[in-house]
DNA sequence: AATCGTTTTGCAACCGGTTGCAAAACCTCC
DNA sequence: GGAGGTTTTGCAACCGGTTGCAAAACGATT
């Protein structure tokens, strides 16, 4: 059924040695030996077996690819950005599912049985718990989105939560809203914690500014319109800083039902800069997260670690900044 | 570093095919063996090579997950499910994005290579040819959402796209519309192609009313948004059958910044049913496709194909229903 | 033609498992 | 305690490759 290195020494007259080394590059092998194992290789239709190679060189160019948003639509870009810069560095994403599980036990367990030469935790909401469970199996291991640290224990590629807490909260400072409101996503989140703690340490230097606080169940739509129903049962904030898009499109959704307007009643300022949030019946001002190079950045990462398993880790922080549109009202 | 069999046959004693043989279910093992191995593996932290055992066995439970869709926001919740599925079938999805791809041939190798046990193609809008390169291949294939044949090559599960186009076509008749627009997808998508069919052929049953129809450059918003300008700058019809969800979105959007207004002066029904369509400010009448039995039908397709690997080709055509929200004006 | 250095080749062991087969151990029954 | 049947175990070969090492082939030089 399907052809082995055997058969095609066999059919060239060569040893199973000669045929592995044609397609092994960096191999010594004369260009007539060469040519005599393509042809028969050709006539045969062989492939090498990735896996049974693996086995002797300790290379897979397996990459796990760990994430548990599957409900964020950011997420989508993240999984084809991801899964193009792998595969043009020729390594394989192996999916993995994380949305029920609590503990990363299993999943070390079964990405060491595939012996992936490394993983990348994609979450933004993920504890950091996770990714060094990768570590402390040795399996290299960045952690894209997550929580960044000035002493990180794995390698972390992202943004500066605590300080985009803060930029929101200079941007609705600066506009002049008097009563300002943070809502959150889910509070064991720590990209909700790190914005949390930014935004409030921001208006602490405000105290003029009321401010006020809550959080949804999870970054989503309903979540979103969920929590501003709630919220506006009783007298609303001024402007919102809403844990994310989602949550903030969800936001603007309940103040459409309502009596108030968006921007004239209610402001809101979200945070990644989906591509919704340009869309024109949307238009929401937004904090812009740079997933692009936090991606490209994270894959290079991977990269150098294959060569070099035990790279001191380094937190790749990449800055933000808020992108204007019709979600707030001007500065006074 | 990593423990191996034979390390853990030492410890215990005993010979690696006693350690092989605790591992593999529905071997030959005395409780007392199967305690001391037990034992020695878990001091020593053992866990199998998936890989190596894959080379006599000559299982991997990898699955390739081949798509090309990784825009469409539907596809989120197609990978979620996809993942969650065969996971919970300790079967584990190794992701191609296809993207880029115009031919199969390169895809194909690398699953080979990797000695993947099956491939779910899921898409849309690839030509059948990509599921059928791997048929030649002898891999196991399931075509998600693909083409529906009465003769399938390779097995397809998905929806009747001529027939949804028929129910639109029907549903725009229905409610007293007098002059209707098709505005499909690429025209290169198997799935535009049939939606289209279905709907010209069930128009031309009634030539009172007026039929037009264009495609967008892309399954997305702002094709959507694009190709709707376009459509305004002369005379609109008085509803359209969109593409897709997304691309209704995108034309929705065109409308609300023209003179025109939805439902009153131009109607538009769209096909999926994506989270999105019930959004309170979007509220878009479409056509369900039940992703989720899809999906899970594909599975359990593919979870028999490992078993029986040249099963009779079937197409598992699911049936897709109107959902009535805002977008289109009632009957009269 | 012999010598020497370099390149190419094949042998054989190995990677981490599985499995058919025969021997060993265990049970049951008389 | 021994015969006969069943279960458990280990041996050794194998899965599809890679690789260190030594022998073979090659090429240049004298």
């Amino acid at each position: 059924m399907v052809v082995t290195l055997k058969e095609v020494a066999e059919r060239a007259g060569v040893s199973r040695s000669a045929v592995s080394r044609t397609f092994t590059d960096g191999a010594s092998v004369s260009d007539k030996m060469r040519r005599k194992v393509e042809k028969a290789a050709r006539d045969l239709g062989y492939s090498p077996n990735a896996l049974a190679s693996s086995l002797t060189t300790g290379r897979t160019k397996l990459i796990g690819l760990v994430s548990n948003n599957f409900h964020n639509p950011i997420f989508l870009q993240v999984f084809d950005q991801f899964t193009k810069g792998l595969q043009e560095r020729d390594l394989r994403p192996l999916l993995v599912n994380l949305s029920s599980e609590t503990n990363p036990e299993a999943s070390v367990r079964m990405l060491r049985q595939y012996s992936v030469d490394g993983v990348v935790v994609a979450s933004s909401t993920l504890p950091p718990l996770f990714a060094k469970a990768f570590r402390e199996a040795d399996i290299p291991v960045v952690h894209s989105f997550g929580r960044s640290s000035s002493a990180p224990e794995v390698h972390v590629v992202g943004i500066d939560n605590v300080e985009c807490g803060r930029m929101a909260a200079r941007e609705l400072v600066r506009r002049g809203y008097k009563r300002v409101g943070f809502m959150g996503g889910p509070e064991a989140a720590t990209s909700t914690q790190d914005r949390f703690t930014g935004f409030m340490s921001e208006m602490a230097a405000h105290k003029e500014i009321q401010t006020s606080y809550s959080f949804a169940q999870a970054y989503s739509y309903q979540a979103g319109r969920r929590e501003m129903l709630r919220l506006l049962k009783t007298t609303p904030a001024e402007a919102y800083f809403c844990g994310d898009d989602v949550l903030s499109i969800g936001a603007l959704s309940a103040i459409d039902d309502s009596a108030y307007s968006c921007p004239q009643d209610i402001g809101i300022i979200g945070l990644n800069d989906m591509e919704m949030a340009q869309w024109e019946s949307i238009n929401l001002t937004t904090i812009h997260q740079p997933i692009r190079e936090i991606i490209n950045s994270s894959i290079e990462l991977m990269v150098a670690m294959l060569d070099t398993p035990n790279r001191y880790p380094e937190a790749r922080i990449f800055p933000c900044s808020v992108i204007e549109r019709g979600t707030l009202r001007p500065a006074p």
